[in-house]
DNA sequence: ATATTGTACAACCAAATGGTTGTAGATCAG
DNA sequence: CTGATCTACAACCATTTGGTTGTACAATAT
């Protein structure tokens, strides 16, 4: 019943850090380059205060990390929460896909 | 700025589809076989109503189609949700992959 | 030394989420 | 017909979410 508890509400705060347009592209952006905090902030429309939690919300979900240099705080993107999130779909994609082919051998069969 | 909003939501809603246990849990079960909504509800240590809204955020993600069946509702997969949440995990890792080739390049320089 | 910049964090607010119970309508079984 | 089952939906509740403003402090620039 309760598979594993750990890695379920990981995966809870994985996906849920996805299920919002400025965090998604703010882990595209950290992906390809470097970000301050700060930096990201000027992007958006909304103050820094709210950036600040969406980088929040993505460090506790293993997306980035921050790195402080000087004053500023540089968000770098974490490969392994992505990799993690892609893992289990592509779980289901290979269910979907075996059951599929059993459908495949049903109708042939039939 | 605004690059797609329709989309951008749309993903939002899916993201936020699998932001659960127990809706994950039921991706995964009418993944393999076909569930009614009771059928569904008798698995988890909830209400009814509990987990007919589960089936009903799914169904607004386009994760998974209901079917009336006599006085049944009869819960199945939808295969093109999934997909695309895998599309948008699999672009950001080419552009994870991409970096990761770029910086290989310039090591190899210096 | 002072002003500016970057960050952290608290307090607050409206709206959404995840759950409950209760009521009511269809459909099926006896 | 009557009762049981399956579903839909409303009302309610506690907590979380996504945003705000304000305060405080560290690091940099003038």
């Amino acid at each position: 019943m309760v598979v594993d508890q750990l890695r379920e509400t990981e995966l809870d705060r994985l996906f849920q850090a996805f299920a919002d347009t400025t965090r998604r592209d703010i882990v595209r952006r950290v992906t390809v380059g470097e970000y301050s905090v700060s930096g990201l902030a000027a992007l958006y429309a909304m103050s820094f205060a709210a950036v600040q939690k969406h980088v929040a919300v993505l460090e506790r979900a293993s997306l980035v990390t921050k790195e402080k240099r000087g004053r500023e705080q540089i968000v770098r993107g974490n490969h392994e929460g992505l990799q993690k999130a892609l893992r289990l779909l592509d779980e289901y994609e290979q269910i979907w896909r075996q059951r599929a082919a059993r459908m495949a051998d049903i109708l042939a069969e039939g």
